[in-house]
DNA sequence: AATGAATGAGGTTTCATTCAT
DNA sequence: AATGAATGAAACCTCATTCAT
């Protein structure tokens, strides 16, 4: 779609821009839906080129997956911090996976996939990083609890609630602009999560849990 | 994987056998993913017999979706009576959607394909279902709010939190069982959404309206 | 193209539209290029009764060239009689080949792609055909040279004059009505070979041979 | 980085090879009946090699129909020269024609097989080469009959006649060869348009206008 | 480091033919 | 006599990958 202007400038721009066309193509259509063409083609670079530098299909597929939803944890648990109140904590929580999601647009269509055909591909981070996550999460919940602010629940249910409402409101963009019939009101939402939307999300999920 | 017997039984058989297995494998294995091959061998038929019967793959993936997501208001909406109370219509029109997901397995996997994709096949219905399921969702929350015992707020990011919360849950499942590090808390979760699950983010989001 | 009624009248009828509908079809595709579902779709009828009542493509097709083909020696020398002057049977045997054409559009087109391909199909008749015309056209030239009033010359390539005058005029037609920078003239120029023509090119054969 | 001459002379032999293979394959078979892989396996190459050059079946057709017709006015009419009386002028056409079919043995099956089936695949440039030679073709006629040498005739036709006849005579060979039944005066003329038919046919034409 | 050419394996689709009724 | 359904074989075409430079 974007072609690109074959500008050579320093080493190693071509596996970058390698890894970036190939994020837009597996994200917009998927593993079995990507041709190499068409990532060599957006990279500006000839389709050997990315054998010479990285490998097959699915080694790249792999770089992508690592680069998208590698180490997310560390984003999403980086804000944190001991000395904040649970609620506090919740919120920093909610509003890392908001601007995860909204720094890195091609992770929801990514990430639906890959869950979709039952995490094929996920690296083996994927799993230590949604055990932090569960962990640190537990713990703010169990603290909420003791603390006599939250209700007890079970925190993986939470998380996926979390997760499935802010990237089935990211992903249904496309889907709401295109379709005829959808209410006015719905089209008239902003494609990304807004200060709006994310408040309204955030919100709900404090209402969910709070005592 | 599952080979099926060539048990002819009577008319339209082949149909139908033709649209189970599609569905299947379009589930698992995305659009791009899908051998029209593999089809014919688990529905035990001659691959010229689909196209004969149905035509090529794009339209019977066409098919499948149809099958798959047509007209899935009319279920998600056929409980919600009048004559309840604006709770219970919550209630009704969140285990009306767990019942639609839990029936129809398929569901899940290719909804969220579909919408990581922009929905580039979605029949002109889903729009009417969209507008049909917010419409109801909006009257619900408008005569909670009336009454009292709702807040205000949006209808479509409340389905999108429902949706969301039991897609992601449902479709994690295979994800849970495979991955090591995934704590054994969440291993130990039921793969489908059961009354445990289900009662749980009904609970959620109630709490997260009402007043 | 011409979708035919299913109008099931006598019996035979069925194969009589079959042969109709394959003459049609294969002069107008080749054999290579006809779809026996084509053939059955014009001649309304189901595909497996061509089957039945007639066999393969391959024994169709030869139906058809028999058909179109065959005996036409017969038609050609018929009105070449004992009595005339030998000029008078120049002319009826041009203006027989004539009228075999025009009586059978499809001939042409046919006997073109035949003789293309080396005559692949031709049945034994067609060279009994060709000797039998060559015969008589040499006995016609030599009476003419014995009598003073034609050249002596080679009565094969004389054949091929009259043959291909004829059929290349003829099969000339669609493309002079489509394509564009054909002049005028030439466009304006009936379709059939209408009495100008005919006599035009019965002048120029019969100049061609006459002392 | 393209070396200026192809170094090793191995560059661009293949497309040259697949033109050439496809260009037998065609004139023997047909559009319908010629296979990509006959063409790949006389061309030595790969069949997907093909497709890398130059595309799909229909798009090899152009291609063949473009260097066997393209143009062709320009071999015709070339020998023509302003300064010849009409007579020289027509003979010099009439062997132009003869050359050029006798130069390219698969143009006369091609031809006959395009103007059977319509001029489906004629590139535009077929109409203005006939356009051209019916022009320059008219002239000698009028320059014949204006010096009192020529009888008036329709150019077209006289056209037809010269092109039937010679490509009649020419693709006849292989029928004339393998028919039983076929006269042996008939069958010992030469394949080949040779020294004394190509005298005969012209003595023929210019017998036929000449006043 | 990078590429144009080439290819084997396998994809979707077509088609002449047969089968069961 | 006639047909809707079904199919094996083979057609066209694609695509991830490798090769030679």
């Amino acid at each position: 779609m974007e072609p690109v202007l074959p500008s050579r400038g320093r080493k190693g721009d071509a596996v970058a821009r390698i890894l970036t066309a190939a994020t837009a193509v597996f994200s917009e259509a998927g593993f079995g839906g990507t041709r190499v063409d068409e990532i060599a083609r957006r990279a500006g670079v000839n389709k050997a080129t990315i054998y010479y530098h990285i490998g097959g299909k699915e080694t790249l597929y792999g770089e992508v997956i690592r680069s998208v939803i590698g180490n997310v944890a560390e984003k999403i648990l980086a804000g944190v911090k001991e000395d904040q109140p649970p609620e506090e904590k919740m919120k920093t929580y909610i509003r890392s996976i908001i601007m995860t999601i909204e720094n890195n647009p091609r992770m929801a269509p990514i990430m639906m996939r890959e869950l979709a055909s039952g995490g094929a591909h996920f690296p083996p981070v994927v799993g230590r990083d949604i055990a932090r996550i569960i962990g640190t999460l537990t713990d703010i919940l169990e603290e909420g609890v003791k603390k006599g602010i939250f209700i007890s629940t079970v925190p993986f249910i939470l998380h996926m609630m979390v997760i499935g409402s802010l990237m089935f409101y990211r992903a249904s963009a496309p889907v709401r602009a295109k379709l005829e019939w959808i209410p006015e009101v719905v089209k008239q939402l902003s494609a990304g999560i807004n200060e709006e939307v994310a408040g309204e999300i955030e919100k709900l999920i404090l209402r969910a849990i709070s005592r």
